[in-house]
DNA sequence: TGGATATATTCACCTGAGCGAATATGTTGC
DNA sequence: GCAACATATTCGCTCAGGTGAATATATCCA
């Protein structure tokens, strides 16, 4: 309960769970789109992992996380309504924005087969 | 938002939270349940106050501390959520039991004219 | 097999925060 | 004012945890 609250005490971390939301998201759009170094937030990754708060999924060179309600269903409403609090973010919303454009700003790993995010696949070249 | 999680990702603080329930606690009573130094309650308090989860209220020498909801309609949601998962677990249910038997079982400060919390003066000699 | 790429882990450093001990502040009653 | 009491703050210590740099692991492809 106190490592639950800890996990969600760190902005790069919501940043991360925000970018989740519902869906699965390669780790190389996270890097991408929250700019630090790549180590960083393979680290902030672990963390959540290690919290029960994220799975992760190999496909090939790529890994996929994404966010697995926790079992609890006081924690899970918590952590549903911290992801809608995120909703209301600018900084947040900016974000999210950053991955639903990803396919139109091809950036170093858009061009080079590495899995769309389900939003991308969905919303892209609308929005754009 | 970071600052709000990590108010809750604390044990002490969690306990102190979970005492005050919706209820008006005065701090002598967090003292005698929590067991520790005062003035380690005391900084915990102050961490609160800070974070704006609580508020206190001076009368004399006594000060008490009540919970004090978030405005954000999100952040109450999820701070009443947390109270009720508290209500669950087992150590937080035997703080709340003996903030509830603190006028049967006369520890330092009950004789001697404390303020008693307003679940003592309605349920207390029923339950004893 | 070897090189390129994506991700994870380790290391050294530093800051934030929890802690016990000591001390300060504020209130009451004499 | 002074003593007693309830609460708050400060100090020095320690440690968890965040960070960048370097390195390790894992997968793909030629």
């Amino acid at each position: 309960m106190q490592q639950f609250f800890q996990a969600l005490g760190d902005n790069t971390r919501l940043r991360l769970l925000n970018l989740m939301g519902e869906q699965e998201v390669c780790v190389c759009y996270f890097v991408e789109i929250l700019g630090g170094p790549q180590p960083k937030i393979s680290r902030h990754l672990a963390y959540l992992r290690n919290a029960g708060i994220v799975s992760a999924r190999r496909e090939g060179k790529w890994m996929h996380y994404r966010i697995v309600m926790p079992p609890h269903i006081g924690a899970a409403q918590i952590l549903r309504q911290t992801l809608d609090w995120l909703k209301e973010d600018r900084a947040m919303q900016a974000d999210r924005a950053r991955l639903t454009r990803a396919c139109c700003s091809p950036a170093k790993y858009a061009l080079d087969g590495a899995p769309l995010p389900a939003a991308v696949t969905e919303s892209c070249c609308e929005a754009c």
